[in-house]
RNA sequence: GGGGGCGUAGUUCAGUUGGUUAGAACGCCGGCCUGUCACGCCGGAGGUCGCGGGUUCGAGUCCCGUCGCUCCCGCCA
């Protein structure tokens, strides 16, 4: 009997006086004289191994050979021991094993960090990952991971959808993230890249005639990590030929629905809401607004205009929001160093005491009228933003979720899922003086904007839409241009060149030229989505094995030296050698 | 590329205004213990205070540099 299969859960009474062979991890020993009790991992569902004292002559070896955490197979009777039948001490309905054999299987060094200590250095865990994973908490992850793709894999499957997969050495991506990019030997001096994702590939699929594509694929991209943020990210990719938004959103909803049921027990409301950009952008400054907390950005541009405080009348916006607290200076001056750093040129707010009267270096500069709209609760602060609009979305809606966290607004126990859609088609590059593709350059402009998108670039709303839990983007997808002149359009807009565009993405225009249908599809992060099941803040911990903020593995010592010979063979010649 | 934080036994941490031999807990090693379950009791080993330089009679502590890790900004179609 496997105890991975039988132990887990509730201690099992029906299995009591049953043989049982059992093999596993266990840890610690105590030894009184001859007799030798082990402790199997929790989660077994066996407190613990005793040896008997029959085994005396074993066991005063063991005693000396039992030492740390070891891989043991024994055999022996299950009882269930409580508090009347031995003491008051064991927990009623817990099981022990009396052992009748043991073998040690493999034994263990001294570990590196003790298992059960929470705070260790991540280095440390890293370097030994195959520790670090046997704890309670990444077994958790990690298998929340698994049961999540399983679900995945299923939904997509009973949806019709085609798992295909496409390559991981494939061609360098002009726009975008910095590629990974690898040295080919057979045509030297010439380099693939890994993918950022399989867009292109996917929307060939469908030129190919597979209606419904789908794929669990690895993205890589080159650019700085962060708590949240990887290399090699894990998603969902999905397309389909002649989309339906509904049917889209629908399976995604259902997806998503069994997930938490069957994850977390939860039940989550389908359809999700809706939200625009543009109300996205007004109501919260941000385009994955975390709709768990009320804490909405409110508008005095118009207010303002005339203002006597020259910061509000020199303004293009000036926006608010109410925070329903009064904050003390040391607060005040922690959130205007945040402010900053988001790029605000200051914080100005006016605070209000338990009576309601107000505190604000910038009072005295505002009108009776002024003061009449901003006016707050007792015991509550004003914050404002007066910049260009979107950087007074950038402050305050950092701002917003911010003190959303640091006043406790939040419900860990909530998840609001929500579709943010109809997103500007294009940004404006200021540091290359060019327009840029805000999904990607492959986005069907929406459809009151196919025919003018390239003379108001500024304006033009996308086909595209993303989808937020918690204020977390778990992914995005679009309608794609399936006609090879707008294609061509758009790639002119963001200043590529007729050349350019054959010799990058060729193979696309021409793909597109020969009947390609209507599509649209969708890109889901695994690795956030279980962070968002997980409720786990480090994107590290729930990745099998990750690297560090560095890009390098501890573990591994990934990335490392090649030999001059294997250089050579790729015709790389290093300019500086490494040390 | 930029900013913040951290770096002291194997691990997690403490270490006062600079002051004798740098401590604790867990872990490890030895001994005792036949019902423990964070077992208990006795004893022991274990430190280049990240590294380099400076200030000082004296530096874990102050200063400069450097390396590593981490969080954030930039970057991430």
């Amino acid at each position: 009997m496997n105890w991975r299969t039988h132990m887990c859960g509730e201690p099992t009474k029906e299995l009591v006086g049953e043989k049982l062979t059992l093999s596993g991890w266990a840890a610690r020993r105590r030894d009184h004289g001859g007799l030798v009790f082990v402790d199997l991992r929790d989660r077994t569902g066996i407190t613990q191994l005793v040896i008997n004292p029959e085994l005396a002559a074993q066991a005063a070896e063991l005693a000396h050979q039992i030492r740390n955490e070891f891989v043991l197979r024994t055999e022996g009777t299950l009882v269930a021991r409580s508090a009347e039948t031995v003491n008051e001490n064991m927990p009623t309905g817990e099981v022990e094993l009396q052992v009748e054999s043991l073998q040690i299987v493999s034994r263990s060094t001294p570990l590196p960090f003790q298992l059960d200590e929470e705070n260790v250095d991540e280095t440390l865990r890293l370097r030994y990952r195959w520790l670090d994973l046997r704890r309670d908490k990444l077994q958790r992850n990690i298998g929340l991971r698994a049961q999540m793709v399983g679900i995945i894999r299923r939904e997509m499957e009973a949806a019709g959808f085609l798992d295909i997969q496409t390559p991981i050495l494939f061609k360098p991506t002009p726009e975008g993230a910095r590629d990974f990019v690898v040295p080919s030997r057979l045509q030297k001096g010439r380099f693939y890249a890994l993918p950022q994702s399989p867009q292109i590939l996917k929307q060939l699929t469908m030129v190919a005639g597979f209606d419904r594509y789908y794929q669990i694929a690895i993205c890589f991209r080159d650019e700085d990590l962060r708590a949240d943020r990887v290399q090699e990210i894990t998603q969902l990719d999905v397309e389909m030929s002649f989309p339906d938004q509904e049917l889209l959103y629908d399976v995604m909803e259902r997806m998503y629905a069994r997930i938490w049921r069957e994850c977390l027990g939860i039940e989550i409301e389908t359809p999700f809401p809706r939200m625009t950009f543009a109300e996205a952008d007004r109501r919260f400054g941000s385009d994955k607004p975390d709709t768990r907390f009320a804490l909405e950005i409110e508008d005095a541009t118009d207010a303002t205009r005339e203002s006597q405080f020259g910061v509000f009348a020199a303004a293009e916006a000036v926006r608010f929001l109410r925070v329903p607290q009064e904050l003390s200076r040391g607060d005040l001056a922690k959130l205007e160093e945040l402010a900053k750093e988001w790029g605000a040129k200051g914080l100005a707010y006016l605070v209000y005491d338990d009576e309601g009267e107000v505190r604000s270096p910038i009072a005295k500069f505002l009108s009776q009228d002024e003061l009449a709209l901003f006016r707050g609760e007792p015991a509550s602060t004003v914050l404002f933003a007066a910049d260009a609009w979107p950087a007074t979305s950038r402050v305050l809606g950092a701002l917003r979720t911010h003190l959303g966290r640091e006043l406790g607004l939040i419900d860990d126990e909530v998840f609001t899922f929500l579709w943010v859609y109809d997103f500007p088609m294009f940004e404006r590059d200021e540091d290359e003086g060019r327009w840029t593709a805000v999904h990607h350059p492959f986005t069907r402009p929406a459809k009151e904007w196919e025919e003018r998108f390239s003379d108001d670039p500024e304006h033009a709303l996308a086909h595209a839409y993303d989808l937020i839990v918690n204020g977390n983007e778990l992914g995005g997808g679009s309608f794609r241009i399936h006609e090879p002149g707008i294609q061509a359009q758009v790639f002119d807009l963001l200043g590529m060149s007729e050349a350019e565009q054959r010799s990058k993405f060729g193979f696309l225009l021409d793909a597109l030229a020969m009947g390609a249908p209507p599509m649209g599809g969708i890109a889901l992060g695994i690795d956030r989505m279980t962070m968002v099941l997980a409720g786990e803040p480090n994107l590290r911990d729930v990745i099998a094995f990750p690297k560090n903020q560095a890009g390098v593995d501890p573990m591994s010592g990934a990335p490392s030296d090649v030999t001059q010979e294997q250089l050579l063979e790729l015709g790389i010649q290093l300019v500086e050698p490494p040390n």
